[in-house]
DNA sequence: CTAAGTTGGTAAAACGTTTAATACAACGGT
DNA sequence: ACCGTTGTATTAAACGTTTTACCAACTTAG
C-alpha cells in the first residue's frame, strides 16, 4: 500500500560511481563533461531505466514534461459533455494523442481563474486555450505567470499576438455566402453565438463586409451557444416572424437542428423555400432530415498546428503563428436546390 | 517571461509571525497549535491568497490533487478520437467536470506501462482505469508502486478486486435477449468484440446462460472493436451464410450500425425477418435507417461512483464498492415487429 | 619553475512543502 | 525547590532534481 517511487537519480550516481550532478548534466546534455563519463551514465540510466520525477523537476523550474488544455466554450456551457457535441471532445482526444506522442502529459483545465486554483494548474509547462474571450481572465492569468500560451482561435483582445491557429473560417464562411448567392439567394441571415470570441465577432464582421460587397441588407440573430437546439428553435420564429429569408447560416450544429425544427414547425420548406448551412459540423448535421449542409472541421489538423506552436513558445523560438487550417463545406440536401443541383 | 511563482507558505509565516511549520500545520490541521494561532494564521492565507504548490506538497509524497484517467479500449483503438464514438468522450467529459467539482485535476494518461512513462504518471493521486484487460498491464504498474485506482467494468483477472463501477451489464442484456423472444425470436446471434475484458467475457457468459436456460443453440460471433462498421458488415455476411438468425445483439454502435449494412446488402429486412440491437448507444444507431435499439449509458452516473470509489480508497477508507448503475433499453425501429408494436 | 588557463568533475544550495525531533515555557505534584 | 508533565511553537531533515560555485589535476605560456 505504501507509495513506492522509482529509481533515483542518486541510485544511478551511485551504479554508475559518480556524483548526482553529474547524472543530471549527462541526462540533460548540459555542463561540461567528458564524453566517456556522459555515455557511461547515459548507458546505466538506461540499463536501470531510470525516469526523472516530473514533480522534483518541476520544483526547480525546469520543464515537467505537461500541458494544460482550457476550453473556453465548454466552460460557458452548463454540461461538460452534452451528447451530439462531438466537436469539442475531438478536440480533447486529438490534443490528449498528439501530446502523448511528443512524450507530453494533458491535463483538462476547467477555468484556472476560479478559486481554489486547480492544483498543478500553475505548474505546467505551457497552455493551450480554445476560443479566448474578450478580455479573457484566463489569458491574464497564464500573461501575469508567465506561462506560455496558445489559443485556438485568435484572442479577440490581442491584435498583435500571433501564436494562434484555427480553421479558417473567413474564407469558408465567404464561400457559403456564394454558394447562397449561387442557388439564387437575394436575402440571408446570419445566425451567431453570443459568447465573445474570434469565432462570433469576425464572423458578424465577415458577414457584413460581404453583404456590403454584394448589396445585400445584412441581418444578424443571435442566440446563446449554451441555448443549443431550443435557442435555434425560437430564433427561427423570430427570423419567420420578421421577414423568411431565402438562406441562413447557423455557427453550431445544434443551433441548425433548431432551426430545421423551427422552419418546419411554420411551414417553411428546406431547402425548397430556404437554404441552410452551418459552419460547424455534428452529429445533428449529418442525420437530420434534410441532412444540413456544414464546415467538417479537421481537429487534428488544428490541434497539430498548436502543440508546434507552444512547443515553440516554450523553447522560446520565434512565433511561426498565425496557422490557418482549413475546413471542407459539405454540401448536404440543406442547400441544395432541386434545379441547382449536381 | 520569467516564470513568476505565487505566494509561498514562507511569506505567510513571515506575515503572520510564525515559522514555516506552523503554518503547513494550521492550513493541513495537523500538529499541536493553539486554536487562536490556527485561526490567525488562516486567516493570514486566506487574505494572501495562498495556495500550497502541488510540486512540492507532491515532492513530500502528499496528495498532489490530480488523478488520472486511462481509456483501455481507446488505447486499443488506432485512433484517439473516431468521428461517432462519443461514448467514451463523453466518460472524459463527464469525468473531467466531476473531478473539477471536487477540486480535483484529471489528467488523461494513455497507456503508462509504454515508455517513456508519461510525465507525472507515477505522481498523481489515483487512477481511473476502463475496461481493464485480462492481466491488464496497467493494473500491475499501480499495484507495484502502490498507486490507488477504481476501475470502469470489473477487473477480470482480480475476482476478489471490488472498487469498481459499471453500467449493470448483465442484467440489461437479458432484457434484451427477453425483448428478442417477446417479439417471437427463437434464434439469437451475439456479437461481441476482442477486447479481452469483462465487457466481452462476461456478456458471453451471459449470453450462453441465458441460451441454456431458454433452450436455445448459442451463436457467438467475434468483430475486433478496432474493425468498427467494416468488422460488422463483414461479420454479417458470415452470419448469413452460417444462417440467417431471427435476432442478433451486437456490443458496439459501430458493429450494429456495420452489421445492418450488412444484412441490407444481402436483402435481409430489419426488422422484418431479423431483429437488432446493441448494447451500447451512438451516433449510428439514433440515426441509422431503421433507427436501431439501443443502451442508453449515463456516464455522468457511472463517473460519478467512480469518483466516490477512488475518494475513498485514496482517503483509505472501506470500499463501498461495486457500484452497478442501470442503462436504460431503448427500443427503437430495429427490434420492433409491425405485429407486436405499441 | 611558477602563473594562468583548461578539463572534468564534485559539493552544496535551492525549489516549497511536510513531519519528526526538539525546545521552551508554564504548571502540578511530591 | 525539584522534577516530570503538558501545551505550543520552532528547528531541521527530507523529498528528487538542477545549477552554481568550487576544486583538483593537467597543460600551456612566460
Amino acid at each position: 500500500m505504501a507509495r513506492s517511487k522509482g529509481v533515483t537519480i542518486r541510485d544511478v550516481a551511485q551504479r554508475a560511481g559518480v556524483s548526482v550532478a553529474a547524472v543530471s548534466m549527462a541526462l540533460n546534455d548540459t555542463g561540461t563533461l567528458s564524453a566517456a563519463t556522459r555515455l557511461r551514465i547515459r548507458a546505466t540510466a538506461e540499463e536501470m531505466e531510470y525516469q526523472a520525477d516530473a514533480l522534483a523537476r518541476g520544483l526547480r523550474g525546469s520543464p515537467v514534461g505537461a500541458i494544460g488544455l482550457v476550453m473556453r466554450s465548454l466552460d460557458a456551457l452548463s454540461e461538460y459533455a452534452p451528447p451530439g457535441v462531438d466537436l469539442f471532445t475531438r478536440y480533447i482526444g486529438a490534443a490528449s494523442a498528439q501530446a502523448m506522442d511528443r512524450g507530453l502529459s494533458l491535463m483538462l483545465v476547467r477555468d484556472p481563474t476560479k478559486r481554489p486554483t486547480p492544483p498543478l494548474a500553475l505548474s505546467l509547462d505551457g497552455y493551450i486555450v480554445t476560443m479566448p474571450h474578450v478580455d479573457d481572465p484566463v489569458i491574464d492569468l497564464l500573461e501575469r505567470r508567465g506561462i506560455p500560451y496558445v489559443t485556438l482561435g485568435r484572442d479577440p483582445s490581442r491584435p498583435d499576438f500571433t501564436d494562434w491557429a484555427t480553421e479558417d473560417e473567413i474564407s469558408t464562411f465567404r464561400r457559403i455566402y456564394e454558394h447562397f448567392a449561387a442557388a439564387g439567394a437575394r436575402s440571408i441571415v446570419l445566425l451567431r453565438g453570443t459568447d465573445p470570441n474570434a469565432w462570433n465577432i469576425d464572423s458578424e464582421a465577415t458577414y457584413r463586409a460581404w453583404c456590403e460587397s454584394v448589396g445585400i441588407t445584412p441581418r444578424v440573430y443571435l442566440s446563446a451557444e449554451r441555448a443549443g437546439e431550443r435557442g435555434g428553435e425560437e430564433v427561427a420564429q423570430a427570423i419567420v416572424d420578421d421577414e423568411i429569408p431565402d438562406a441562413i447560416l447557423c455557427h453550431t450544429g445544434r443551433q441548425a437542428a433548431g432551426v430545421l425544427t423551427g422552419l418546419t414547425a411554420r411551414g417553411v420548406a428546406v431547402p425548397d423555400r430556404t437554404l441552410l448551412a452551418t459552419a460547424s459540423d455534428s452529429e445533428h448535421t449529418r442525420h437530420s432530415r434534410p441532412a444540413i449542409s456544414a464546415v467538417e472541421l479537421h481537429a487534428e489538423e488544428t490541434t497539430l498546428a498548436l502543440l508546434d506552436l507552444l512547443q515553440a513558445r516554450i523553447a522560446g523560438e520565434p512565433s511561426a503563428g498565425p496557422i490557418l487550417t482549413t475546413g471542407r463545406f459539405r454540401v448536404r440536401a440543406s442547400s441544395r436546390r432541386a434545379h441547382t443541383s449536381g
